[in-house]
DNA sequence: CTGTTAGCGCTTTCAG
DNA sequence: CTGAAAGCGCTAACAG
């Protein structure tokens, strides 16, 4: 059996069921004034031909898709939870958000600079600062506004929302120092990554508002996964003083980090204090409790939405071109004051 | 200062610096041959240009918008990473995917049934059973394909995809009675729901196989959210004879178990076993770690594509209407040989 | 293999 | 406030 295939009624089909011309039907469901009488006969017609606008005709003959992009490095929980808040506030607005997910790969990358493109976003909301300048480039000259989340890119016009990385992780850190430890480490991410870098800056700044010389020898530069707080540990654990206290930079390094110390029966906070930015349910879970630095995702869509809006509904430059988002910081069980390591 | 509005390329421009007709263009651009030198002429204007195609206006000429719609309840863990693997794998056909987060709400369900009719998606993947039937009646009629996943929803053409949750179940419970326990209460999440349905069969079927009588009082029905497995364990425990071991019908409520657990220092699996649907990252950090069925989301992701692409290339009807994905059972350290409880 | 042409469903002038 | 008409950018016949 061939599915059937009636197709869907048309604005031309609304206005004859309703004896009008479709010009009034299109000025009624974009919501201008039509006489009362006729609004009524045009709300019969389409629910009784269960008329639904073909969003793609309206889009394309406005020249606006109502669509953005999203481009995201991968599905966990942060960025899950960002489209998650994005797509549905937007949604509020009749915008459509649209997902790519680019592996850290810049021919994937690229591939959905295309696919965005081509679907003609009007805006573009990402944290790769690896892409394709003439991509952007064009998008720009095009009018598409390009919101960068959590990442500083250097795009001429792009708009910008991230989170205080540096003052929550001074805070962190200090609660650490305020705990007795001295050799704390930092396994920082990607240092090219604007992030990365705000993240270590404030693990020093800890140091220096405490009189105390940050101890350069901790710093781990690595990437951002498991395997990297994994590679991390295993490269404190063989230092002849190894940290008593650790500042991991994102959520997965301290998993790698967790999965190292269950392996090697280290306990926390008793041979180890760790504290993450990122909160995840894991951490809530774990034995301890993980203290963490939790970005807090419904703000940040928030305020992305708010770019997209302001610089679309008034044409006026927006006041700031950088929106900060402020973290909370959570204290729990996984940090606990300085003990000298038992021989 | 306004953003510079440049305005895309369009295949005409392509066509007019190629120096040939549209018609040549476009075929070149949906993959049918042209002679080599025009090939060559087209890349370059193309490239020169850089013109990508519309996607708007060739969704709207073909009728065919290349767009799936995904209908979540949440963007918890198990839709993030379904919608994640559909969108990767989707997108490698030239399919996009839109997504709406219903929050079991209806009145947002109905405005995203809109939503995704508004845009003309050619397939809607759900879970709800609660869907206006005039939406879906509609919508297929129209030749949307509707695809369920992990529900048995009753809709003339609709394809489904489940997991052989009675089957996982079974063999969970098997393992518990194996175990030793009798006593294993069933939190059993929204028995309107086939899912739920399920899951509490196979708790049935593994007494059943053991020749046992299944403990009918341990049958918690109840939502799927945290608050019901905290809530059943306040049931449990004040029970004369509470349970020894528990399945869970989802990840959620075994959360909300946890939080019981570590509130009244129950210890895991010396004072009682768990068992879980859904494998999530928490379960692995949790202590002890806790048993899980974990559910394919890859497989299911691909099971769903395979329907689609099936559906609408060839035009017969697919020779099952329904796929059938294994889930993966993990025995964890959260589950132990039944103990007598101490007086 | 290529050029020509007729729309897809809608918005948006422009006159009334 | 409304109707008529001109396309938006593209695809899909059709005739070469």
């Amino acid at each position: 059996m061939p599915r059937t295939n009636k197709k869907p009624a048309t604005i031309t089909d609304v206005a004859i069921a309703a004896g009008m011309s479709i010009g009034t039907v299109s000025r009624y469901i974009n919501g201008y004034e039509v006489k009362p009488a006729n609004k009524e006969r045009i709300e019969r017609a389409i629910a009784d031909l269960s008329f639904s606008p073909n969003a793609l005709a309206s889009g394309m003959k406005s020249a606006d898709s109502r669509m953005v992009g999203l481009l995201v490095p991968d599905y966990d929980e942060f960025h899950a939870g960002l489209l998650g808040n994005l797509a549905t506030t937007l949604a509020q607005e009749g915008l459509v958000t649209l997902t790519y997910c680019h592996e850290s790969n810049s021919a994937v990358a690229k591939e959905a600079m295309r696919f965005f493109r081509t679907h003609r976003v009007r805006a573009l909301i990402m944290s790769w600062p690896d892409a394709d300048r003439n991509d952007i480039t064009e998008m720009i000259a095009q009018g598409v506004q390009i919101v960068t989340y959590d990442n500083i890119i250097d795009f001429a016009g792009g708009d910008r929302v991230v989170v205080n990385n540096r003052e929550a992780s001074f805070k962190a850190v200090s609660e650490l120092i305020r705990l007795g430890h001295t050799r704390i480490g930092a396994v920082t991410g990607d240092l090219r990554r604007w992030t990365a870098k705000e993240r270590l800056a404030g693990w020093r700044d800890a140091f220096e508002a405490a009189n105390i010389p940050a101890p350069e020898d901790l710093i781990f530069p690595c990437d951002w996964y498991r395997a990297d707080g994994h590679r991390a540990m295993e490269h404190f654990w063989k230092m002849d003083t190894p940290p008593s206290a650790i500042f991991a930079a994102n959520y997965q390094i301290s998993l790698g980090i967790l999965v190292f110390c269950q392996e090697n029966d280290i306990t926390l906070p008793d041979d180890l204090s760790l504290f993450s930015f990122d909160d995840v349910e894991a951490f809530h879970f774990s034995t301890p409790r993980v203290a963490a630095i939790g970005q807090p995702v419904h703000d940040i869509a928030q305020a992305i939405k708010a770019r997209l809006l302001e610089n679309n509904k008034a044409k006026r430059p927006a006041t700031t071109p950088i929106s900060v988002v402020d973290c909370a910081v959570h204290f729990r069980e996984s940090i606990g004051p300085y003990r000298p390591k038992s021989v």
